[in-house]
DNA sequence: TAGATTGTTAATCGATTAACAATC
DNA sequence: TAGATTGTTAATCGATTAACAATC
């Protein structure tokens, strides 16, 4: 798969310039936008902007720049969010259900928000069952089965660090590519599935560095 | 500063080896760790490990290894963990609380936890003089005088993207030095402030380009 | 056409990895 | 001492930046 090749960091400035398009009016037809606006908005060079695009096709034209609502397009369709991304978090604690809900109210406020929660899990029995607005809470061993009823792609994990590998392992099982970690625990997962670490304990070290 | 040449990459890695030491148990007076360990342990190459730790000073002792203690007591004080840290949130919404909550716990469960919560802000003049468990919630305009008050370091922004801006200049105005931001926007702060953006849109957008 | 900006190649920079003498 | 492992230098790798011909 080509995809191997593209640094994370490149992955990352993707997700940068979409956002950055999806603020801007796109309904104008023949706005354009040159590398180095779109690499002022987002804080890198414009060299390097044409050269992460570059890395996925030929979207500009010389003299001009890139169409906005055609570059919108085809980063959309690059990242995969062309199409609605079902999401599942297991975990409905204090953070679980502020995600959940945070998700909901995303993806009410801004149709264009790919991002649609589809259940919650938990291990505790006094939680599943119940609800978070609209949203189911299922046990741990219902991840599997669920995760294929519902299509869930990407798994967001919020349980206490002792229970994160449980959960990952269930996810992985239940065939989920990619997972978001915010346990402050070091997951092991096979190399054909990606794991972002989202530890505000570590962002919080790391902040103190500068003090 | 000497601190301005130390790539962010060997900064994060720090705070990674600095988690495992501390889950190690450092009372066994005598335990000692090599770099092929620890590297394991945090996913990084031996030879990694030993060049970073280098770029601060000569901890180990060869045909040995580190001093699990010795160099545990020396990450901490590089990295400013080795007193406690005063920590702030602007914005009591669904994800403020949580995080103020997760704080106050990991504090009460791990007494060696440094980030201490202090204080929370928002703008809503319904939750001002409300509390979150101990913590008084203030006005967003008491900002720079409790900051002072309370000696807070490092501030969390957990508004709306909308008000981002504006707590993060608040907060500079109060003197804070690190700030963790948790709203989907690029934020502008002077060279002297460290900020570190944690947009669970963003990780999305990014993980989804792996499906 | 003249001016602007792309896509791409070459040059630079920085970070990672390998190797090994020093030494506990 | 012999074995192990550090701290550091040199080699490799990869990413960023600069430059410019192609061209809209």
């Amino acid at each position: 798969m080509r995809k191997r090749k593209i640094p994370q960091v490149v992955v990352e400035r993707m997700a940068v310039y979409l956002r950055i398009l999806n603020e801007m009016d796109t309904d104008e037809p023949d706005r354009y936008i040159s590398s180095q606006d779109l690499g002022d908005l987002a804080g890198v060079g414009a060299a390097q902007v044409r050269k992460d695009l570059a890395l996925f096709g030929e979207f500009g034209k010389q003299g001009v720049g890139y169409q906005v609502r055609l570059l919108q397009d085809e980063l959309k369709r690059i990242m995969n969010v062309d199409r609605p991304i079902n999401v599942g978090i297991i975990g409905v604690g204090e953070l679980g259900t502020a995600l959940a809900r945070y998700n909901l109210r995303r993806s009410a406020d801004d149709k264009a928000y790919p991002f649609r929660m589809a259940a919650l899990f938990d291990n505790n029995p006094a939680k599943t069952g119940r609800r978070v607005e609209s949203l189911e809470i299922f046990s741990a061993e219902e991840v599997v089965d669920k995760v294929k009823e519902y299509r869930i792609k990407l798994m967001m994990i919020t349980v206490p660090a002792s229970a994160a590998q449980t959960a990952t392992d269930l996810s992985i099982k239940a065939g989920i590519k990619a997972i978001l970690n915010f346990a402050p625990v070091k997951l092991i997962v096979p190399p054909q599935v990606k794991l972002l670490q989202s530890d505000v304990s570590l962002q919080l070290h790391h902040l103190a560095f500068y003090l």
